[in-house]
DNA sequence: TTCGAGCATAAGGCTTTCTTGGGGATGGTG
DNA sequence: CACCATCCCCAAGAAAGCCTTATGCTCGAA
C-alpha cells in the first residue's frame, strides 16, 4: 500500500537527484531517505531508481509514480488548505437557528462582529422556537440554536446531552395602554391584570403566561393571539388589552401608545446558546458562541 | 501531514457510519479505527466527526476531506496499477540496444519468445557497436545491451561496473571463394592466408583481424572494407578476396559462392548481455535477458 | 430493566522509522 | 597520483507509532 509520505520522499529525490539533497529538503538524513526509497520499492515490488556512479535515475516505474505523484500531492494539498482554512475560521459556515426576538437582537450584533473578525465565514440562519430547535440540534441539522427556559417551569426542557451556554437572563414586562390605571406604576403583580383582556404572543409564550397567572391564582381572558410581536405591541396600544412579553422582545420594537411596567415578582427566562460537545470544538461553532456572547454582555 | 491511511479509515466510517462497521470493512479492531480517527482529527486541527447519541455524522470539514478522499485514492489506486502492471510484466518498456549480427539472429528469437510470454511488455531495438553500448547503457539511453569481446583481446573494454549475462562463444570462421585452394579445407591457420587480399568487416573487427594477423606474424592487406555482413560475403563469393567473419554474422547471411572454413587455432568471442545491476531486478528487463539467454542456448 | 451494540480509554507488545556512526565507491583537484 | 569531498549503503540502538486485548460507559430497543 502506497503512503503518500513515500510518494513526498519519492519526488524530492526525483527532482533534487540524490538522497542526501532530498534528505535536506525534507528536513531528515540520508539514511532515512534511502530506507523510505527502500520500502517503498519493496511495496511495489519493483525498483524506482536506478544508481549508476554518482547519478542516480528512475526506471519506468519509477517515473509513472512520479508522474502519479504530483496529482495525488496536489489534491492532499489542496484537501489540507480546505481542511485548514475551516479550521483557520478563514472558510466554514455555521447553522444558526434563534428564536425571534433572539434573531432581532442579538443576533444581528454578534453575525457583525463574527464578520468583522473572520470574513471568511458565513453563518446560516433559521428561525424556530425552542421545543423544535433543541431538536434541530440533535438531528445534525443545525450546527448552534439559541433557546431559552423559564426559571421554575412546569416541564423544563433536557439539554443534559447538549452544551448549554447562558447568554443573558431575560424578564416578563408587563405592556399597557399609555392611559391605563397602571401606566405609571413602578412595577406590578400580574394579579394585578387579572381582570383585564389579554394579548398573547407565540405559543409557547402563551402556555407560559397561562402557567405565571395560574400561579397567581387567575386565568387570563386572552383575547388575541399572534406571533408577531409588533402586533401585540400595537394591538396593546390600541387599548384592546394588556400583554406580557419579554423584555428582549419589546426592545426589538418601537413602543408606541404603550407603557412597558416591570412584573414583580419577577418571571425569569434564561438564554442560552445550545450546541452538541462535539460541534462546540469546531472552530467556526466556537467563535460564533463566542461572539453571541459577548454580545450578550458576557464575553 | 495527512496520510492516505488516515483517508481510507475516514471514507469507511463515512460509508458505513460508524467506527466498528469501518473496523470490520478494513479488517481491524474498532479502537483502531477509533485512534486513526483521533490522530486525523489531531493533525488537521479540528473534529471531522460528530457523535451523537448512535450517530456518526461528518463535520464541514470531514466533509471536505472525504470529498477530496475519492479523488486522492482513486489517484493511489491507478499509480498502484500502473506500477503493479510493469512489476508483473503486463506493461513496460525495455530499451534494448544490440550490435548488427545480433540483431538479426539473438534478438528476433528472443522477442518473439518474449511478446507470447508477455504481450504486455514493448522492446524498442537500437543498433550499437560494443565501445557504444556499453556508453548507452552508463548514460541511461538504454536498458539492456548486447556486447561482445574477443578472448585475449589487447584492451578488453572494462565492465566492471555492469551485469554481465554471457549468451554464447562465436568463433571466427574464414571465408574463401568457392574455388579457392583452400575451400575444401578442413580448417586453416589464419597464416596460410597471409598473402590474400582481404575484405575486412566492421571498424572494431577490422582492428581485431589486424591483431590476430599480428599474431600469426603478418600484416593483411585489406582491399575492401565495409560494415555490410552481405557485402563481405558477396565480394568473396565475386572471388574478390578472403575475409574472416564471426560464425554469428554468417549464419544471417545466405552464403553464395562462398565456402566457410574453420579457423585453428580458434578465434572466439563471447556474446554478452550487459546491464545495470539496479536494472537487472526490473522485472520487464529480467524477462528480456532471460529469453535472450534461453535463445542462446543458456536459459 | 435488561441486553446488545458501539465508542473511549489504558496497557502491553510489536513493528516501523529515525538517528548515529562507520565503511566503500566515485569524481574532481592540487 | 594521492587527497578530499560527496554520496550511498549497512548496522545498531533509541524513539515513536500502531494495533490488539481488556474494560467501562452510554445509548436505544426489547
Amino acid at each position: 500500500m502506497i503512503e503518500a509520505r513515500h510518494l513526498r520522499v519519492l519526488r524530492a529525490v526525483a527532482t533534487t537527484g540524490s538522497f542526501s539533497a532530498a534528505g535536506r529538503e525534507l528536513g531528515c538524513t540520508q539514511p532515512a531517505v534511502s530506507q523510505q526509497m527502500k520500502a517503498l520499492e519493496a511495496s511495489v515490488g519493483t525498483p524506482l531508481l536506478v544508481r549508476n556512479g554518482r547519478e542516480m535515475r528512475l526506471t519506468q516505474a519509477g517515473e509513472a509514480l512520479v508522474r502519479h505523484a504530483s496529482g495525488i500531492l496536489a489534491g492532499l494539498t489542496a484537501a489540507e488548505e480546505e481542511v485548514a482554512a475551516i479550521a483557520g475560521l478563514r472558510a466554514g459556515r455555521v447553522r444558526l437557528v434563534s428564536f425571534p426576538s433572539g434573531t432581532s437582537t442579538l443576533v444581528p450584533a454578534a453575525l457583525a462582529a463574527l464578520r468583522a473578525a473572520h470574513p471568511g465565514t458565513r453563518v446560516s440562519l433559521e428561525e424556530a422556537e425552542p421545543p423544535k430547535s433543541a431538536e434541530l440540534l440533535r438531528e445534525g441539522e443545525c450546527d448552534l440554536t439559541l433557546a431559552f427556559r423559564y426559571e421554575g417551569a412546569a416541564v423544563a426542557e433536557d439539554w443534559d446531552d447538549l452544551v448549554v451556554r447562558p447568554l443573558l437572563t431575560d424578564r416578563l414586562v408587563a405592556l399597557v395602554p399609555e392611559r391605563h390605571r397602571l401606566a405609571r406604576a413602578e412595577s406590578l403583580a400580574i394579579g394585578e391584570l387579572a381582570e383585564e383582556p389579554w394579548i398573547a404572543g407565540c405559543p409557547r409564550c402563551r402556555g407560559q403566561l397561562v402557567e405565571v397567572c395560574e400561579g397567581a391564582g387567575f386565568v387570563p381572558r386572552i383575547d388575541f393571539a399572534t406571533d408577531d410581536y409588533p402586533a401585540v405591541v400595537g394591538l396593546v396600544g390600541a387599548g384592546l388589552g394588556v400583554a406580557v412579553l419579554p423584555q428582549l422582545a419589546v426592545e426589538s420594537v418601537r413602543p408606541r401608545g404603550v407603557r412597558m411596567v416591570r412584573l414583580e415578582p419577577a418571571v425569569r427566562r434564561e438564554i442560552v446558546a445550545l450546541t452538541l460537545p462535539d460541534l462546540a470544538q469546531v472552530p467556526a461553532v466556537a467563535a460564533t458562541l463566542e461572539q453571541l456572547a459577548r454580545a450578550a454582555g458576557r464575553g
